[in-house]
DNA sequence: ATTTTATGAACGAACGTTCAATCAATATAT
DNA sequence: ATATATTGATTGAACGTTCGTTCATAAAAT
């Protein structure tokens, strides 16, 4: 039995994920808000009692997008205790840009337009710099020589997996974070 | 003494250059032909003696930093005759981040909007499968035992290094070319 | 005099947003 | 239990704005 809080949850989560599909498929200001309302299945009008504007459902797209790569950050990092740092980080990176496709796609096409979202995007930004930290002190540990520069390295490979991985499907990002995974063994 | 020829390939040059200005700033479709016509100093109607829409601009931008490209491609790939394959390449992905750095922007921007661009695209693809395919030879002839997946790999790292540049104009990508060209002479 | 260059008002379409209206559901009164 | 009142959900036409594009008109050049 669904509740009117449930029901509206619902809707809300329908308009979300409606509106991350268009936005990440064909851009933000490429896509109306009447796209959003025909492909949900709502009426133009009902969607300003979810959102009070087009950029406050991007907003919210950013939010939830954000909580969820947070949540599952956590789950796959457990699910890895037994691998070593580097190898776990890389393999968690894969598996989040794997399940949050569409999420990473908006986000990588929005980060050059800085004009939209440069709010938006600060706390994003802020959430790769720990990640980016967490990578540099495991290299350090392990004892590389340049903890930072190899840092800085290892984390312009992983975005770029990442953009060719969102550009192309059939990108073979499990191969190639192998063979990355396999070299800073060998380094080691 | 300016002939008429000239002076309207020198319009169509600082329309060239202010659309590409204003498109990797704001992105393509929230940058107006007005807002372009007034930057250029041109009326709004004139844009129409020079490009038939707005697309085609776009269009224009695209052929003439491509070709930009690959004549600063060459040149700089003859100023460094003396430097190992690798290296050179490298140096030179670099000299033209620096220097088609608005280009690259517009580039990295709609590349994932892919139903403006397509076509567009296409050419641009084909040229960096290239440039991809000469690294894949050079880490072969080098000898290295999985050229193919280090080509694919040492692509995702200037592929990253070069997001990363566009995003912040002071990130130190000259100290990670050097890094990262330090590591390939080490490893061979 | 004729052709080319240049202008910005005007046009139709599409956008984000608002709003009067209808519809459904629930509460209240009889 | 039925009828009535009240509240909230839902609709899409309508509004004002901005967009890309066109065009009558004027200025400049030939």
């Amino acid at each position: 039995m669904a509740s009117i809080a449930e029901k509206r949850e619902q809707s809300r989560q329908l308009l979300i994920e409606t509106g991350l599909k268009l936005f990440s498929q064909k851009g933000f200001e490429a896509t109306s808000i009447r796209a959003i309302a025909k492909e949900a299945g709502i009426s133009l009008g009902l969607m300003y009692n979810y959102f009070p504007g087009k950029t406050d459902l991007l907003r919210a797209i950013f939010q939830e997008g954000q909580s969820d790569i947070e949540a599952t950050f956590e789950q796959v990092q457990e699910s890895m205790v037994g691998l070593p740092g580097i190898e776990r980080h890389i393999r968690n990176i894969v598996s989040l840009l794997k399940e949050k496709r569409e999420f990473w796609r908006l986000l990588h096409s929005l980060r050059m337009q800085s004009e939209i979202v440069t709010e938006m995007m600060g706390s994003i930004e802020q959430q790769v710099a720990y990640i980016q930290q967490m990578i540099g002190n495991n290299l350090k540990e392990v004892g590389y020589q340049n903890p930072a520069e190899e840092a800085l390295l290892l984390f312009a490979t992983l975005d770029g997996m990442a953009s060719h991985y969102l550009l192309d499907p059939s990108y073979p990002i499990d191969d190639v974070a192998s063979y990355l995974i396999q070299k800073y063994k060998k380094a080691q």
